[in-house]
DNA sequence: GTTACCATGTAAAAAGTTACATGATTCT
DNA sequence: AGAATCATGTAACTTTTTACATGGTAAC
């Protein structure tokens, strides 16, 4: 499991109460590895449990207190040991897929369209990543360390809703060609 | 849930029995939907329960009795409505991404062993899906119909498999030039 | 005044994973 | 004799999703 693991990198980025992480999550490390804030809540109570992060509260004015968590040595200790493990290969899990695998047993024109409803969406992400590689990252050969991680995440993202356009628009091309004849 | 949706899809090319429908999703259908025999055994009692399918016993001489489900008119029904219902697009849950990310906080050696061994892994599934493609799809601009989808859903395989592969590299390239210095 | 943001949680249901269990047959 | 294949399942556990719940502040 990477949920802890993911927050581990993320606390040990920038220390932060579960609502800023849940907040991180919907944007930068939640692109590849999504979590609602239930979850998050959750998971970091099991890790005060485990050591691997402490919590204190902090007190604001005009705002509701917030638990503000932080990686421990253990927390670090145990990212480092999970970082050198190996995992398994990521599956996918596409219901579109499986809409287009069925699309005769059913009204193949709503499945065209779902096709090109995901194509939008797919497309729209990827706009707002290659707009975060021209503002971010500028002249990537220069990059190093943390911040060359992040780019490379940033880039497999770009690659990969590259890929699911550029299939939307294949499949979509023959089904259209498809259903004229 | 669309794990119901893929056995649907799946029965409808052929009526089969619980462990035979565990073996197709190895492969073919299985690619983008995994799921284990437990997982199906389970949701294929639900499916009957719901009367999406029925289910007769076999007896077979010389091995065991076997269960054949075939697909429902309520369970074509549900499918056309699933069919053409709108869908998330797929999120993505990559640990290895997780790892770069994270990669400076631990060893950053063995984060780059572990893309290499990914990368291999990628290609291998990528020269899987490609022997397929030869194989089974000779001449793709005759296909139509269920052979065309069938034909798609591998293209959508093999695309997010090069695009894996080649992020791998992009990314083994980069961090063992940043480690280098 | 109502919507949005900050901040935390409980509870239950659904889905997925892992381990264990059985028992016959066919192939090597 | 041992391994692989056919065929089904139970049980326990983990993870994820969805719904519900609270309560203050700030902006429009």
């Amino acid at each position: 499991m990477a949920l802890e693991h993911a927050i581990l990198v993320s606390l040990d980025e920038r220390s932060g109460s579960g609502y800023e992480l849940a907040q991180r999550f919907e944007k930068s490390i939640g692109f590849f590895w999504p979590a609602t804030h239930q979850q998050i809540y959750r998971t970091l109570k099991r890790m005060v449990d485990l050591a691997w992060v402490s919590c204190h509260e902090v007190a604001q004015d005009g705002r509701p207190d917030k638990k503000v968590y932080e990686v421990t040595e253990a927390g670090r200790d145990e990212l480092a040991r999970w970082l050198a493990s190996p995992g398994e290969p990521e599956t996918v899990r596409s219901d579109l897929a499986v809409k287009v695998r069925g699309a005769s047993l059913g009204d193949a024109k709503a499945v065209i369209a779902e096709l090109a409803r995901h194509r939008d969406l797919h497309a729209e992400r990827l706009d707002v990543y290659l707009a975060f590689e021209k503002k971010d990252f500028p002249d990537p050969s220069t990059l190093s360390g943390r911040r060359l991680h992040q780019y490379l995440i940033l880039r497999g993202g770009i690659r990969a809703e590259q890929g699911l356009v550029e299939w939307c628009d294949e499949a979509l091309a023959a089904m259209r060609e498809d259903d004229r004849r």
